[in-house]
Order: C-alpha cells, then sequence, then structure tokens
DNA sequence: TGTACATCAGTGAACGCGCGTTCACTGATGTAC
DNA sequence: TGTACATCAGTGAACGCGCGTTCACTGATGTAC
C-alpha cells in the first residue's frame, strides 16, 4: 500500500493539523496516538513513519498552530483582532481557536523545547500586532501595549473557559475584558 | 492496623492537601494515584477509603485550594496581592501558589461540577478584592473592575510560565502586566 | 519505453508499562455489656 | 473499669484497560537497467 510521495507528504501534514487541533479541544494528556490518527483517517501503526514520537508531534502541531493563526488573522487590524479573540465564538471554538489561549497551561508543564516554541509564537503574534498603530508611539512602547494587552485578553478567554458552559460570569468575564480591552486600543473601529 | 478517628480525618485532609499541591505543579493528569498517595506518606489501597474516585478528589482539592489562597491573602490589601501575584515568585512556585492560575486550563477541559468550583473561586476571590477600595466607587464598577485585573493578572502568569525557565520574555510579560495592574489600581502603595 | 527489483507509507497484531480501581487481609480503635 | 467483639483505616497484591511504541507484513511507487 506504498503511497505517491506528494500524497505522503500531505497525509503528514493531515496529521499534523488534526492533532493540532486536537490537543487544543482536548489538551496533549487527552489525545492518545490511536484516536489521532483514526481522526485523521489512518491506523496507529503508520504515525512512526512520520514523526520519531507523540512528543515529536506536539512540538510540530504547536508551531503548525501558532504559525496556522497568524495566517488566518493576517488581514484584521489590532482592534478587530481582539474583539473577535475576546468573544463567546473564540472561547466556545477551542479546536480552531487560538493555540496559546488553549494550551499555554499545558506548555508550562512540558520541556523547553515546546516552551521555546511557544515564546515564539507569542513573539510572533507581538510582531504582527505592534505593526499596525506604531505611527505615533515608539517601537518599544508599541510592544509593551501589545504584551499587556496580549495577556490580558489571554487571561479572559482562559479564565472565562474555566466556568461552567451557561454559566453568566463566564459571559460577564469576557464582557468587562473586551470592553475594557477595547477602549484601550488606540483606533477602536466598530460597535463595542 | 486502624488509626484514631482524628487521625483519619487529618490524614485525609493531609491527602487533599497534597493532592492540592501536586495538581497545581503537574496538572490533573500528570498525578498518578499511588504519587499521590506516596507524597501524602501512604500506600495507594487505602485512598478508596476516603475518596470515590480521583475526579471526586480533584473536585475537592480543587475547593480546598481555592479556599486556602483566599485565607493566606486575607491580611493583604489589593495593591500589594497584585504585585506578589504577578511576580516572578509566584510564577515559579507553582505548587503553593494561585490554584486558578495553575489549572484554569485544566479545570476549561473538566466535567461542569469542577468548574462551578472555579466559577465558586472565581467569585470569592472577586468579593475578598472589592471589599477594599469600595468607597467612592459603586458595588458594580467595583466588581467590574477587579474581574478586569484578575483576568489581566491571571494572563501575565499563565503567559509567563509558558514560555522557557530562563527567557527574557517571561520576565517581561511579567514586568509589563504588573506596572500596568499597579497603575490602575487606586491606592498603589509600594515601590512599583 | 518496458521490465525487474528495491523502497517505504500504511496496516494491524503484539509488546511492556502505568494507570485507576478492587480485594482479602491486618490489627488497633471503638463499642456493647 | 474490664472484657469480647465489631469496625474500619491502612496495606500490598492483583485486576482490566488504554497508552506509546515496535514489528512483520503488504503492495503500489520509485528506480535502475
Amino acid at each position: 500500500m506504498r503511497v505517491t510521495k506528494a500524497q505522503a507528504q500531505a497525509n503528514r501534514a493531515r496529521i499534523v493539523e488534526t492533532a493540532s487541533a486536537l490537543f487544543r479541544e482536548r489538551g496533549y494528556d487527552g489525545v492518545g496516538v490511536a484516536d489521532l490518527m483514526a481522526a485523521a483517517g489512518f491506523t496507529h501503526g503508520g504515525f512512526y513513519k512520520h514523526f520519531r514520537s507523540k512528543a515529536d508531534l506536539m512540538a510540530e502541531a504547536a508551531s503548525s498552530g501558532l504559525s496556522r493563526s497568524l495566517k488566518d488573522n493576517a488581514g484584521l487590524d489590532v482592534a478587530a483582532f481582539f474583539k473577535r479573540y475576546v468573544s463567546r465564538d473564540h472561547r466556545d471554538a477551542r479546536s480552531v481557536g487560538c493555540t496559546i489561549a488553549a494550551l499555554c497551561g499545558d506548555a508550562a508543564r512540558q520541556p523547553d523545547d515546546i516552551k521555546a516554541t511557544f515564546a515564539a509564537g507569542i513573539e510572533s503574534m507581538l510582531a504582527a500586532l505592534g505593526r499596525e498603530g506604531t505611527t505615533e508611539v515608539d517601537q518599544h512602547e508599541a510592544r509593551t501595549k501589545m504584551i499587556d494587552i496580549l495577556a490580558h485578553a489571554i487571561g479572559a478567554v482562559a479564565l472565562s473557559r474555566a466556568c461552567p458552559d451557561d454559566s453568566p460570569l463566564a459571559d460577564e468575564i469576557l464582557e468587562v475584558c473586551r470592553t475594557e480591552i477595547l477602549g484601550q486600543l488606540p483606533a477602536a473601529a466598530a460597535t463595542n
């Protein structure tokens, strides 16, 4: 059952993407190799033709998920980005949402190579967000502001997700933080 | 080897406390029943004389850890609390630190009873923090402000923990957010 | 271009291991008289 | 207060199970001539 080189490469990419989504939804320990391969449409044995270990895949899935969300949000201005980020839609759609928000708790217990991937993901995010609105403030000030707001937004989403599904507190956290964050942004377009 | 009623109760309490610390350090999936009992000074078999299941203990340890940190910080004013909260000491001492910051990522994937425990913990924290500084602003405004700042602080700690141990970014996140948070507090005592 | 052989992505059974949980047992504590 | 018996916290072996990983095998693809 050998397969085209191009097909094999596409299959590998599908495994990484599936893993990235499943990890965001259930955490690193919540997804088994067999689970994952079945979700990608394969049997578990072939896993080791693509990856040396589950830990290797975790690192690659993190890297993939982090750069993926950068591309997905490339067109948005900063205010629109955070308006979506601190929303019920984002909170409830873990598997397609931000990898940092979904997995920073897990990342904290992983070896340094995965932590380094997360740090690099945060840096790329800061770079992407800092590019706009740098007209009147200097680079360092813009970076500082983005670090502050990103932490704020991630905290809001993480905290809201820790509350029961239909809890009023879960929505309250999101609304309070979204209003505050959008108010701090220089060019707050849009309603609320 | 039967043991005094009082002793048994103390032993049970020790198991819960040990579990609370280990869970904060390694996450719910990172601590086994045998691990935990050994750390508390027992063999694993006795576990089920105290708890119906590991999930039961998880709920109890969460509740215990959440109310514990309330008592530990009872004497501090709001500014002092957040100054300590958003610090390297707190970030690096997971097992004795805030249960919400350490486990909100894990809590998000737990059943609703554990999420409800976390929501209740957040509410108690808000109540404890809102009691001060309510002189000039009304209750609702104080609550809103505390929700905002708590999410901000938790995000800062969670994000910093996801970076490699000696990463400059990890410290930068903490410093930026601590400065910003303390600046937002009405009566910011102390240096920085 | 056709033929013969090596390669290797994917399959599915099997591995050792650690997990949560159960169980028969122990012996000091608690209780009934 | 002292004696006889029931209770039950704690022990450690054993359970079934799912995990990450390995392996012999398959057969279409890639390569050498």
